[in-house]
DNA sequence: AAGTGGTCTAGACCACTTC
DNA sequence: AAGTGGTCTAGACCACTTC
């Protein structure tokens, strides 16, 4: 590959808006320029200008040009593939990982015809609790094919799964499909949980895909509804 | 503007996908060999291919091609600005919209903060019930900002807001943030829907930006716990 | 070696906005 | 009229996959 002129505006323009080089409101050296100045082509900057805009950074309006968006008020997790620990990462509190149960097993029905596997099929069957401020407030049950994982340990359980799977297993995760619900508590949302006076969880069904479009992952993630939170930025399609 | 060749190879091939002239599975052609049979070039093309593997139509995979995705799977309200009305569409359900309050005022500290807006400023303040099975299972609040949006009548109000916005006044919608969160219920809640033994209602804020980046809605949509499905198609950035 | 998609070039014409 | 972004052309070289 070359050495992805697009990528690298990209990187430059956001560091600018990120450190306040840009400042929300500003308007962005015309297309014209920029290809100028980065020493290449319109089509390639506008290439970089399209994910800015993807990306909630700018806003390209026709015959006056490109602006600096206030990113600050979308700076929690944006729509996309966050898990617990960027999130953690980024609340910047203390929060612990207690893994109660990590097998290798027959799934049941409801986890087979999720993952649409064969009846012989296995699956790493993980179940997590995340504590923050010393209550245990989601409840993380993840089922992988154990084709596509075939070895987890307690250690990575204990951090992050996705750390090992996309740099140890070099798995290149595509897309992922969520569906969120409330629903009433469980047996076991009652006993890995730290609960309170509640009925009822927020169920977070996490379908994720690999880059062949195969379905590799199904998580339940439970989370008590005082804690709960999620952010969805949307962009009209053109 | 030319005619747009690329939005109506796009269209062609979504078609072709929902007809099930291709199905899941499929390999399309190649963009070379697409490029030859719409008469256009490879960059064309791979505009079109951008935009179905972003919708979640195809998984472009280098080296090999790009493959029709299961499009049923994803078929609910796929995230984005989906409004009740378009919901209600898709579940051929019976649907009716209450209209509880349609007034011009001055908000409340707390919407003014939510729509940016300078002490003096006007809001439309719209407070409805959306009605599935008989029962009163969502309460739409919606605040518009009364300089782009000059006129609301109760007629608007019952079918979709949003058609108007967009086909009467040609506002351009550009970009949305939703925030999703479960809270206590309010006395607004118990007046206006229809709750059983509920204790929480999901609580959707709604922040709606046009074309030039300006905020000029902001919607409090709450939905009783049993009835809310949210579904969010994520795509890992290449 | 041949086919595939990913990146890039150096132009062109157009619609829209600003002056 | 000049500046802006949107679309499009006709090529090129590359990395990856398949044979």
């Amino acid at each position: 590959m070359r050495e992805n002129i697009y990528l690298s505006i990209y990187n430059q323009l956001t560091n600018d808006i990120h450190e306040g080089t840009l400042q929300p409101g500003d308007k962005l050296a015309s297309e014209h320029e920029l290809a100028l100045r980065f020493a290449t082509t319109r089509e390639t900057v506008r290439k970089a200008l399209g994910l800015l805009s993807q990306n909630g950074y700018i806003q390209k309006v026709r015959g006056k040009g490109s602006f600096v968006l206030d990113v600050s008020k979308f700076d929690f997790p944006v729509s996309g593939l966050v898990s617990f620990k960027e999130i953690a990462d980024k609340l910047e509190q203390p929060t612990r990982t207690l893994v109660y149960q990590l097998e290798l097993k027959r799934p049941n029905e409801y986890v087979r015809k999720q993952l649409e596997l064969e009846p012989a099929g296995l699956v790493w069957e993980v179940v997590r609790a995340r504590v923050m401020d010393k209550e245990r407030i989601i409840l993380d049950k993840d089922y992988f094919r154990s084709d596509l994982v075939p070895e987890l340990t307690r250690e990575i359980c204990e951090h992050s799964i996705y750390d090992y799977l996309e740099h140890e297993l070099k798995l290149k995760i595509s897309f992922a499909k969520k569906e969120i619900t409330v629903e009433p508590l469980t047996e076991d949302d009652r006993q890995y949980l730290d609960l309170h006076q509640d009925t009822h969880v927020v169920v977070v069904r996490n379908y994720v895909y690999l880059d062949d479009a195969q379905l590799f992952e199904y998580t339940e993630s439970r989370h008590r509804l005082d804690k709960f939170r999620f952010v969805d930025f949307a962009r009209r399609q053109s």
